[in-house]
DNA sequence: CACGCGGCTAAACAAGCGTTTAGCATCTTG
DNA sequence: CAAGATGCTAAACGCTTGTTTAGCCGCGTG
């Protein structure tokens, strides 16, 4: 039933590691690192459990590596959307990838699983959201603000959290921020994009409101009764 | 050892059965549903591992117990939280509540977890949200929209999105969304909402980028090369 | 006092986990 | 062609998991 013996040159993949860890990626996604066992994912290699390990050492070796080959490829995919327009959302600008949503739907899982790589990749998206939004104000696209960094930090984390939740984002608004981007209809995302593009252009609080927090915050620091 | 015999009407927590959901309420939220094992749900509330499974008859029945009673304790915090303010941040009203840290911290736990208790609170949180923005928006605090449900959709989301990224804030700006509020001075926080009140008051984008945005979005699903 | 009876524990259970081991093919190299 | 290395598998190992079972202890009731 094995085909690959039998071809010339054609791989699926490259590497039968590259194989398992891209199974790995899938499995570790859909379902998360702990209720992903190590015969699932030699299954859907179609490999023995065995070969796993022999490859990656222990299960654990073979997260980092997953952890590892996603923050590769996310960077590699931040530098072709970086040309494409503006940083705004990055859920967007993943989706375009030929091979994002799985690596888009592990970074989600992996997001609130206290990876080291993956804490650093997020500065490292502020860093780079900084510097895209310079340009934006640059451009008179954007409005310019006293804390760059600050609205960098709070935009990403609002990008990612709603990529996170996208389970709870399908359930309210009918938008799956993970569905594969073939035969994606660009209606199906207006419901989550246009109250966002109201919402960062009109904004949400007046600004009698806006100067009335910032007296608070800034001002009062009472805490007794 | 075991002192709860000897006293005469010094119960810590109500029943044994509530003893065992609060220990398992908080290792859930620490370290996830399925990285605890019953072994130290048990160890935690001080009883056998037969005991857990006695009152709840398995590990995925003191799961739903603890679902519903994270969702009956954020109901009743909501409550409380919605003569305060605005329900603007759900982080920060939901702090302010005595027992609120292990409850929050478990919410941010299972919001991706795929609950379906959970599922349909933030539906419920949205269209509270929907609610309180109105009353924002005559007293001329919010600005009106056309899609409220909508927005109200993103806000929440976002809001709950820091909340799951907790990990990340603290990491990017220092601010712990889920730190106790024994001892909280507002400094901590301000880090955080100082950037969000930015956002939602001056905007992020400008209004000739919202109109190039919504044009794009509305009049071009030309998908075809 | 005898007696059930519910809360609770200790010990054992089958099942599944990650991992190890021994061995089979297949390919490369001299 | 012989021989060693390589990629891979099947089977087993020890361990931990959630769960079950048998029995203890203290309390209220006849």
């Amino acid at each position: 039933m094995r085909s690959s013996s039998g071809g010339q040159a054609a791989p699926d993949d490259r590497s039968t590691a590259a194989r398992i860890r891209d199974a790995a990626v899938g499995l570790f996604a859909e379902r998360g690192v702990a209720a992903t066992t190590v015969r699932q994912i030699a299954e859907a290699a179609e490999v023995s459990p065995g070969l796993v390990i022999h490859h990656f050492g222990s299960k654990d070796g073979l997260r980092v590596a997953c952890d590892e080959h996603i923050v590769a490829s996310l960077r590699e995919m931040k530098a072709k959307g970086m040309q494409a327009g503006l940083g705004l959302d990055f859920g967007a600008a993943m989706r375009d990838s030929a091979d994002g949503p799985p690596i888009v739907r592990y970074l989600a899982r992996t997001l609130t699983d206290g990876s080291p790589h993956v804490l650093e990749m997020v500065r490292e998206m502020v860093d780079d959201a900084v510097a895209y939004t310079a340009v934006g104000v640059e451009q008179g696209l954007l409005t310019p603000t006293e804390d760059a960094y600050g609205r960098a930090a709070v935009m990403t984390i609002w990008s990612l959290g709603a990529l996170v939740l996208h389970e709870h984002l399908e359930h309210l608004l009918g938008v799956d921020l993970l569905a594969a981007p073939t035969g994606v209809d660009p209606d199906a995302a207006t419901g989550y994009v246009l109250p966002i593009v109201d919402l960062l252009s009109n904004g949400f609080i007046t600004a009698e409101a806006a100067a009335l927090f910032r007296a608070q915050l800034t001002a009062s620091p009472e805490e007794e009764t």
